[in-house]
DNA sequence: ATAAAAAACGTAATAACGTAATAATATAGG
DNA sequence: CCTATATTATTACGTTATTACGTTTTTTAT
């Protein structure tokens, strides 16, 4: 099988899943939203808001940036979507709902490349030194720059 | 000693630090980037950079933007100041060099106020996944959103 | 001392990012 | 069907950050 046929394979899984967790919690995956999602796993990686309004618009319809932003918070909402604070941008969050865990973005400085790591280890670290700060919660994402070893 | 004082006194310490720091590293503090990072430590919390432009602009003489974004971009390569990215603002670092220590700031989702605790546990934790990922390297700063016990 | 090179700064314009306000449309529950 | 609520469209506006280019200041090397 092609890899090109295993990525398709991958975006629907990917699609089925984001489908059955709106359903089961209630959440109405639209066409807009679903639009921007796929896009979002297409691309393989951290997408502008305004590159989404660009990529979903077409000669006889353009798309208001504010359409985007408010899929964007929706998807974000839902956990399907993590925004990158550093890169201005947003990625599919891969993540199997692991409480425990710490979703850590690493992003490459140079490329902008991005990869996912669920980590309990950082999670317990951070939840320490979080009472140390007096922070009682503490969000589930967190976002590390550095650099890929290529 | 009043706590005016006392803050007084704390910030002419992070002054003359940041004076040796640059001394030491053949780094140019001049009047302005200093007059930003003394306006950062002053304000005791994060500061976006129009509102720097604003503090630091008399009525004869307003700066222009690009300018303390270029004092801002000194103070953060020097290590003196962090950059909020999920705030789009400033805030000193206060940071001992520990090489082997995260610097995590915590950012309270709803006030924007900050803390910033160092933590190898965390740094030793975050450079473990950091191998997982394929990462070499990975910043010495980290962001993490949550809410202050009050 | 002085010329050449590099760093810092000033000014103006503009790009990039995000939100507010308001009206129109669709959807779910009675 | 009808009403309440959620969603979308459109326009305008506000904030954040960068680019381009010329001038001044500081450093370096002769």
């Amino acid at each position: 099988m092609s890899t090109k046929a295993l990525r398709k394979e991958e975006e629907e899984n990917l699609l089925r899943r984001a489908d059955d967790l709106c359903r089961q919690n209630n959440l109405r995956l639209t066409p807009i939203r679903e639009r921007v999602y796929r896009e979002l796993v297409q691309s393989g990686g951290p997408v502008g808001a305004y590159d989404l309004v660009d990529r979903l618009s077409s000669e006889k319809k353009r798309l208001a940036p504010v359409t985007i932003y408010r899929a964007l918070d929706f998807l974000r909402d839902a956990g399907l979507v993590h925004r990158l604070a550093t890169q201005n941008s947003y990625v599919i969050s891969h993540g199997q709902p692991d409480v425990n865990a710490m979703k850590i973005m690493f992003v490459d400085s140079k490329t902008g490349e991005t990869i996912e790591v669920h980590s309990t280890e950082v999670a317990e670290a951070v939840k320490k030194a979080a009472e140390q700060a007096g922070f009682k919660s503490v969000s589930p994402f967190m976002e590390v720059e550095g650099e890929i070893a290529h």
